[in-house]
DNA sequence: GTCAGTGCAAAGCTTTTGCAGCGCG
DNA sequence: CGCGCTGCAAAAGCTTTGCACTGAC
């Protein structure tokens, strides 16, 4: 079953709840806002876009909701390379990686169930007790290029 | 055939002189320090262990000489997560990558050729241009868990 | 002699921390 | 009504840039 956008944002609010997390304005604003997101976001992209919908939220909270998510495995952080951290929700049943442009730096999506069942079995295989995973190819984009 | 460190060093050397650069001090000794090393380390390292050995570098010319290398493809950056990057040597005929522990923060490698294979395929099939890719197996070492 | 390469110091950027105050439960 | 959550500002990293000077070619 792929879960939307919209799912996502009611779990992830229920999960917080139910953990005992106290609901500020700020988290809600958050996760709103990402669970409307298709990709992976800087946590810049997310406070500008919190800020032009009028949220006047700081940016030290949004690190601090994207930390707590993140230890939650509600939120995976992807680092593509730049020295920028960026955030994206984890939805059951999908999950993708990224292709990362060396000029542009624009960051795309990409599935492969093949590519998923050989990590699982090299995850299996390796002394780490593996939780995540994460692959990036690196190159020109279609623009680029 | 599989090349050791005391062959990229020379290589490196080789290829620097052979595009034209003039070679200072910090180029020759950050690359025949790179050389010692099996697996990445991040500048601050590279700047210690020379700072060991007694030469007087800059950071500064560490990251510079690393960006350089990195853009001749003779050095692979690594971006483990923790908002550091790490560095390697990119060694002819061996390719591997990392698992990275949540907890210690230890990085290790390991290598796979099903796992490459299946990441060429990948590659071949989408509309980037592919120049290299990075597989992270994120979760706790044999000491954390 | 020229100018790439270098070390040091200062600046830039992302991320974290301190702190007072607000407001959820 | 306590203490978790928040915004702001300041601090703390990692990395880059400015600048004068050295040394390779």
């Amino acid at each position: 079953v792929i879960e939307v956008g919209a799912g996502w944002t009611e779990r992830t609010l229920r999960a917080t709840r139910e953990a005992g997390l106290r609901s500020g304005g700020a988290r809600r604003a958050v996760v709103e806002f990402l669970g409307r997101q298709s990709c992976c976001l800087t946590a810049q992209e997310i406070f500008d876009g919190l800020r032009a919908d009028g949220r006047r939220v700081g940016i030290a909270s949004v690190y601090r909701v994207l930390d707590r998510l993140v230890e939650m495995k509600l939120v995976q952080r992807v680092d593509v390379g730049a020295g920028i951290a960026r955030y994206e929700p984890v939805l059951d049943g999908e999950h993708h990686h990224h292709l990362v442009c060396n000029d542009c730096g624009r960051v795309e999506a990409f599935t492969d169930p093949a590519l998923e069942q050989v990590i699982h079995r090299v995850a299996a295989g390796v002394e780490y007790d593996v939780g995540s995973h994460e692959v990036l190819l690196h190159g020109a984009c279609a623009d680029c290029r």
